[in-house]
RNA sequence: GCGGGUGUAGCUCAGUGGUAGAGCGUCACGUUGCCAACGUGAAUGUCGUGAGUUCGAAUCUCAUCACCCGCUCCA
């Protein structure tokens, strides 16, 4: 990390207005609404110029530090890493092996008065019938959740009051669930929870999974989901990864990709989307050594994401609770989150990163599922035994910690002409460096253009010509470049360019031939 | 999904029933010679969208979409 981007501490979350970070984004390229011309769609974003550099940096950084360059794993041993890089659209039968299909399909049903939300197979109803000695009958709904004896036991007192004096009591109809009630009857329905009557909507489906169809026809058997995580494919492939790579337990699978999710409420900018991307590591070891890679996991994630500048207050390390662990992860070794505290999120913070012990859930699902059931069971050759690794899975978000690099770089300043500046890690920076010619004549623009086409091979730099000097300043400012080379009427004659520091605004005069390693010095290659 | 708010040029906003505007930014030319300087000129609008009321709608009504805030949801 160079000087500059530690200067100072982060500004503080509260102080920074997120109507002012989605202005610039949207002002400077960063990121736009999808379909913004057709009025935009609910969920999802695109990434201009700065932004597609930025979100690139990002993965590109995560992807050399994990996959190229691992450090040493808690056993003092190099980390064994590969990639894959697996299809959104995958057999249906991996989202039935891992849960997603059927545990989260339900239609729901919410209460326009008391807010509560309930499935709507859960809720139950009968029409009780009861015939008096007039021949006049009587009918009434109960209605609760549960299961029949339940409601029933629930309603005891009322059943009894209204079929006081009557013969024949029946529920010819039986039990039938709200999605089955016809409209009579869900206006009679009484909410289990206020007891207003009338006041549940219509059943609503909940996919969290988006479905599309594969093939000419559109039928059931041809119905494909997109993949809500990309951890699905790793772990499809582990054994083809095993049979291939010459890996051996303990090491990682590592991908980055699209995933896509239906969510109910896409909330807060880019960080809650209906399509996004996750950096996902499956790391597979020995059951019994559980303990000590999570930590491990847990530790050297929290330090990456201070390495590439999210250094601050900012950023914290939070152990979940028991009550709040996932379905796989109830007896594991822990599971925590990395999290950043976004201005929408302040005072709280807002998940960046998942480090999840999920046990061997899901190697030992879809060996069951694909019927080879223990024969899949990876052999130990120093150990002589077989069983299936337990996973540590680290998994990040690409749209979040873009966005959080976004919000932590922005950087109110009265005292420049922007008023604000970037203040990005020169690593994650979009553009690296700008060469500005002072003037655009005698000569100067053709020494910034030599420039510039000999830095460009390396960085992602820019040459601008037009303007004064201060506008061209001023713009890099908001695209948080951090280093502006200028060629003077001085450069002409002694070989030297002036270098103009983002975040100091100071200025110092470096040898024309020494620019590239200034830049390799600063940034790296 | 519920409740509240917002929506006019790239940005910030003015415009309360009668010709769609300003500043900044952008672009061109000139000038300048290190921090959005100066001069001249130019481009830029489905007034979020669609209906309705009206002789006439950015303006009033309804619906809808998007964004923001609070609930809810987030395996």
């Amino acid at each position: 990390m160079t000087n500059e981007s530690n200067a100072n501490s982060a500004t503080p979350a509260a102080t920074r207005s997120m109507d002012d970070i989605v202005a610039l984004c949207r002002r400077r390229g960063f990121i736009w609404q999808s379909s913004e011309i057709y009025g935009g769609i609910n969920g999802f974003w695109d990434y201009g110029p700065l932004g597609v550099e930025l979100k690139r940096n990002l993965k590109e950084a995560w992807w050399h530090d994990i996959v190229r360059c691992p450090g040493k794993g808690p056993d003092g041993n190099l980390i064994d890493m590969v990639g894959v890089d697996c299809t959104i659209i995958m057999n249906p039968k991996v989202w039935e092996a891992s849960g997603h299909v059927g545990g989260f399909n339900d239609p729901m049903v919410d209460c326009r008065a008391c807010k509560s939300r309930f499935r709507a197979d859960h809720l139950i109803a009968s029409e009780f019938f009861a015939e008096d000695a007039t021949n006049s009958d009587k009918r009434f709904l109960i209605s609760g959740l549960g299961e029949p004896k339940e409601v029933l036991e629930a309603n005891k007192k009322k059943l009894e009051k209204l079929s006081k004096g009557h013969t024949d009591f029946r529920n010819p109809f039986g039990w039938r669930s709200f999605a089955e009630l016809n409209a009579d009857g869900r206006a009679k329905f009484q909410c289990p929870e206020c007891g207003e009557s009338g006041t549940l909507t219509e059943p609503r489906q909940f996919n969290l999974m988006f479905e599309t169809y594969t093939g000419a026809i559109r039928d059931e058997e041809s119905k494909t989901y997109l993949r809500p995580e990309t951890a699905q494919g790793i772990f499809t492939q582990f054994w083809n990864v095993v049979d291939t790579s010459r890996v051996k337990v303990p090491f990682g699978i590592a991908q980055v990709g699209k995933a896509f999710r239906n969510e109910v409420t896409p909330r807060n900018f880019t960080f809650r989307s209906r399509e996004f991307e996750q950096m996902e590591i499956e790391f597979f070891i020995r059951p019994d050594q559980a303990s000590e890679w999570y930590q491990y996991w847990r530790d050297s994630r929290y330090e990456w994401w201070k390495s590439i500048g999210l250094a601050g207050d900012n950023l914290q390390l939070r152990e979940h609770e028991k009550e709040e662990l996932a379905h796989y992860a109830k007896e594991g070794a822990g599971v925590c989150d990395i999290e950043y505290r976004f201005p929408f999120t302040a005072p709280g913070f807002g998940e960046l990163e998942g480090v999840a012990h999920r046990a061997d859930y899901d190697l030992k699902a879809h060996a069951t599922a694909c019927g080879k059931g223990d024969k899949l069971r990876y052999f130990d050759q120093e150990r002589n035994e077989r069983y299936f690794p337990h996973v540590i899975e680290p998994s990040a978000g690409a749209d979040r910690g873009t966005l959080a690099l976004l919000c932590e770089a922005y950087t109110p300043d009265s005292n420049r002409p922007s008023g604000v500046y970037m203040k990005f890690h020169p690593r994650l920076a979009p553009i690296k460096a700008a060469i500005f010619p002072l003037v655009n004549k005698d000569g100067m623009p053709e020494v910034a253009e030599k420039l510039y086409m000999k830095l460009r091979q390396k960085w992602n730099v820019q040459i601008d010509v037009k303007q004064n000097i201060g506008k061209r300043y001023a713009r890099m400012d908001e695209a948080g470049t951090p280093y502006c080379f200028t060629i003077d009427s001085d450069t002409l004659n002694d070989q030297t360019v002036t270098v103009r520091h983002r975040d100091t605004l100071q200025q110092e005069r470096i040898g024309l031939d020494k620019v590239a390693a200034f830049l390799s010095d600063k940034i790296g290659d």
